[in-house]
DNA sequence: TTAGAAACTTGACCGCCATCAAGAAAGCCG
DNA sequence: CGGCTTTCTTGATGGCGGTCAAGTTTCTAA
């Protein structure tokens, strides 16, 4: 294994060169996460920034009457803590490793250095923030405009896109699904029925999905 | 007015000097729009940034099936258009103006100039995005996990406190209000009555609400 | 001041979907 | 392979809240 692991795998170090990357592979931490356990917890001290070196990590809040939200599904190389690396400030949500982890992690003065040294890591922050942003906003207007039903649709479609894929894998358990979703274990179950029996999807054993008329698919409402 | 009246009012530019002020309005274009006008749509070229200056702007996004969600109300000193400086992009929300409303504007390669010349602004601006993450973070939560009613509890009592005050005149029209709950303004009306019956608050002519219980207010699920 | 428009309220209806419950299937580990 | 646990499915039920409609209040501008 390389010596900056880590750190290659990360977009926001893309445009620095190995030397540079050894120093920073210098100053992160390891740690290892068995699959199912808690990785930080809101009201956490939000101090250090994470990278997820392998593994699968959900990123969830709780609302107040205790109801889950998934918020983000983070894989190899993604990063998660930037939102405060420039103030004090507390956890919002819970990270949960869904597979055995590897996590790297630099402590806050340690990245805000690096920010100074190498200025391209600033922008690009800046644009894994900018996308996250994007992303949320869609995702919270689908969340209060649309069906549970176009919502699977749209989640279905997606993830073909990003796979290449009409077959795959949902990467997640019904259960956290529905929490990505904002509904029920009980409703994604009934509404995917539903498209198998318009045709517009076949379900097979071990969660795989697929998707026979992602252009019917689309037009659910 | 002073020569660099946007640029002052603005967070990012915070820790600048007066002259480097100067320089920054000297590159910022102004603009004028009334009331109802629209200031950007979905799918305009995002290439510059935006500062309002003076007045109020409703940013929202128009779901497949038409209904519209309001994500942001910029006030005087907000930004928009940050998600799309380093790569060419399109606009995914709409912008309009609710008053007559002053805004200056950056095109991107100046910014990132200035980016570079004072790397205090990225800093600024990575603190801008990370507190609208977090805030947007919590919409998508509470949209998806918990009832209108208590959206509509959080909302005031958050606005309460955000002005510091018992008593204040909601700054949107029951319509705004209900697209950026997630509901409909009908929905909104019964909800208030509801808990002016309740003696949780009071309501006057004018939009003016005054809360009585915020304690009991923040119960409410 | 006053007409007209826009915003708001209130009522009636009903569909979507969460909830509860029980049974079926799938995954896990000795 | 067999037993146990977790996950998933399917049914029945009820309530929240969206929609439509009509009336009322507030706002705006001449």
């Amino acid at each position: 294994m390389a010596s900056h692991e880590c750190v290659q795998l990360v977009p926001i170090f893309n445009d620095l060169a190995t030397n540079q990357l050894d120093t920073i592979e210098s100053i992160v931490r390891h740690h290892h996460y068995p699959a199912g356990s808690t990785i930080f917890s809101a009201s956490d001290a939000l101090d250090t920034l994470m990278i997820v070196a392998s593994g699968q990590v959900k990123v969830y809040q709780l609302a107040a009457n205790g109801r889950e939200q998934l918020l983000y599904l983070l894989q190899t190389g993604d990063i998660d803590g930037e939102a405060a690396l420039f103030e004090n400030q507390q956890r919002t949500s819970f990270g949960e490793a869904l597979v055995p982890t590897e996590v790297c992690s630099i402590r806050r003065e340690d990245f805000q250095n690096l920010m100074r040294q190498y200025p391209s890591i600033s922008i690009n922050v800046l644009n894994v923030f900018g996308k996250r942003l994007s992303q949320l906003e869609r995702q919270t207007t689908r969340a209060t405009t649309e069906s549970v039903e176009a919502r699977l649709a749209n989640y279905l479609i997606e993830t073909a896109a990003a796979l290449k894929t009409d077959t795959f894998k949902l990467p997640l358990k019904k259960k956290d699904l529905a929490t990505f979703l904002g509904t029920t274990p009980e409703s994604i179950s009934r509404k995917l029925a539903l498209f198998e029996q318009q045709a517009l999807i076949t379900q097979k054993p071990g969660k795989i999905i697929q998707i026979n008329d992602a252009d019917q698919l689309l037009l659910t409402e």
